[in-house]
DNA sequence: GTGAAAGCGCTAACAA
DNA sequence: TTGTTAGCGCTTTCAC
């Protein structure tokens, strides 16, 4: 059995609640009373009961979060943006993986209705459902805040980068190296990060008066085998693209892996660029050019603002910051 | 508020004792009465508190999995090794990353002997203090599996890789390329798992009849400043190594970005074998000769003995599964 | 088959 | 300054 109050209370011949009291560091304990429990709980390394107190207090000192792959550079930065805060805060980190499936999302975020968390940082998984199960975890009065992958149609706090922007600076690159085909690999289409680097992406061919070639643009999903095949596909169609840019890593690996089957020689016959915050982008061969995100910067900013939330929980206004991405040029666009 | 049994109850007119029998579907309560429990649950989208009944049966459905860093291929692998049975299971995975310091994770383990979770997976972090805090855990009857990197001298549940086979291994392949002054970038001396595959690397040199050079094991920290220094160092002696083996992946790294800046070129200049899961070895410049880790394989089969663990609370004697690592050949070493 | 009541470890009114 | 008590949400004996 463990230790808890009560034993201290017993061996010490005190009440309870004096003992909780004291542990609590509260006024109304004498200071050599303070100091025998003090001293006593020490001695048996008491350690309080994680989540006795968190049912008459409603708070677990957990957050959850929430990201569709753990494996990716972006999202490994940004939990050890977010676990800097955390631990800072005394908070334990509960993750958990969705594997870009909206279905495993809902229900995570169905089982954390209930307590088992204070807040939550959401980056969301692709998928054409509904937000509702969102919302419902806002209407709980839990507080979400959202980094990377957020959803339009939801009112929370938001830490995004600016993707619009950035899919415009990547085509355009690739425009000023001459490129004329330029292809763009579509994660899924309901998923806002990957819109507005795509709606970007389209505009600069706009403003450069190339016209946009919707076969040039990949869907791909989650199905990596099929993205292979579609990738290795358009590499050997007539209409074959001489640029490509890759919207999240996964996918940007997937076209070296491509091109070293085909033998596409990047740069030459193909420059890619890719959305990534891969740290040895640059020991690559060919060193990737990339539209880096400040990953930890912005898990580190969403969990600032989530303990905001959390500390005062009044309702302020919820804000969008946006933390800019940078692009790098190495090789691959040479 | 949010719904309770409490809720459920008075609404349905029924004692909150039946109400809870029911949704755990005792056979004491009847169909009928059953019904009508689990459908009123259901149209209030009722989900117990987490929290409130693990109080009396001391289970939270919550395990910790603690490592010292999450970007690192090894680690992130793992953990959706152990993501993927701990989700089957329907249990939460907090997720602790101690930055190598044991003086974190001794906190952190700390924090973690009173009910915040069930068990623990622990990957040990480098550091030359004692593993009090460890035993500790262990007495208070919470279930600890090691993974990857362990204590020799605890007994407990382990998963592990051939680490002394690798270390030899690595280095023959070396040898065989007729290299001659073998470089081991080392971690930290009081790693088990480091020290295995420095031990390995010993035995291959001893078996070929090649001396041992001290100088030529780099004893590296956590911090990256001065081990860039070590390794440039090393690198611009006189005695400067014809190869090189990097024990964990972040050294791996490091070895490539010096010889970058320092224009050694691998394998020309130097090979290179290096310990990592990186899926994108292949795709370096040069592509890395590894020692992969079966990490995913790891992860899963150690979260798969926590749960026998804590499923059967009977004590078995401790064992001690060895997964093997693979040596992949690529150009760094050709 | 259903309900009343005690209790898990802790906090916080309220009494003494 | 200290103690008594009720209660957080749930489980589980034991009565009815």
């Amino acid at each position: 059995m463990s230790v808890t109050i009560k034993t201290i209370a017993k061996d010490l011949n005190l009440a309870i609640s004096t003992v909780s009291k004291a542990l609590g560091d509260s006024h109304e304990i004498s200071p050599e009373t303070k100091k025998r429990i003090f001293e006593y709980a020490k001695r048996l390394d008491y350690v309080p009961n994680a989540y006795a107190g968190s049912l008459k207090k409603r708070k677990t000192a957990n957050i959850a979060i929430i990201i569709p792959e753990v494996a990716d550079s972006f999202f490994s930065l940004a939990i050890n943006g977010i676990e800097s805060v955390a631990q800072k805060k005394g908070f334990h980190v509960i993750v958990y993986l969705t594997h870009e499936d909206q279905l495993k999302e809902q229900s995570i975020l169905h089982q954390l209705k209930n307590g088992r968390v204070d807040g939550l940082l959401l980056s969301v998984s692709s998928g054409a459902f509904s937000n509702d199960h969102i919302k419902y975890l806002l209407n709980a009065k839990i507080p979400v805040v959202f980094f990377d992958r957020s959803c339009d149609d939801i009112d929370a706090n938001k830490v995004l980068t600016n993707d619009f922007e950035s899919g415009y600076l990547a085509a355009e690159l690739l425009i000023n190296k001459k490129c004329k085909k330029i292809s763009f690999l579509s994660l899924s289409d309901d998923l806002s990060i990957i819109n507005q680097r795509l709606k970007g992406y389209k505009k600069a061919l706009v403003d450069h008066k190339i016209s946009i070639d919707e076969n040039l643009i990949i869907h791909c999903t989650n199905d990596e085998i099929s993205n292979h095949a579609k990738v290795s596909k358009l590499f050997q169609s007539a209409d074959k693209p001489d640029a490509i840019i890759g919207s999240v890593e996964k996918l940007t690996m997937l076209i070296y892996a491509v091109c070293f089957d085909l033998k596409v020689s990047i740069p030459r016959d193909l420059k890619v660029i890719g959305f990534s915050s891969l740290d040895i982008a640059s020991f690559l061969n060919p060193s990737l050019t990339t539209i880096t995100q400040p990953a930890f910067e912005i898990g580190k900013t969403a969990a600032t603002i989530l303990f905001q939330e959390l500390e005062k929980n009044s309702s302020e206004p919820k804000r969008t910051i946006i933390i800019p991405s940078k692009l790098i040029e190495r090789g691959s666009t040479k």
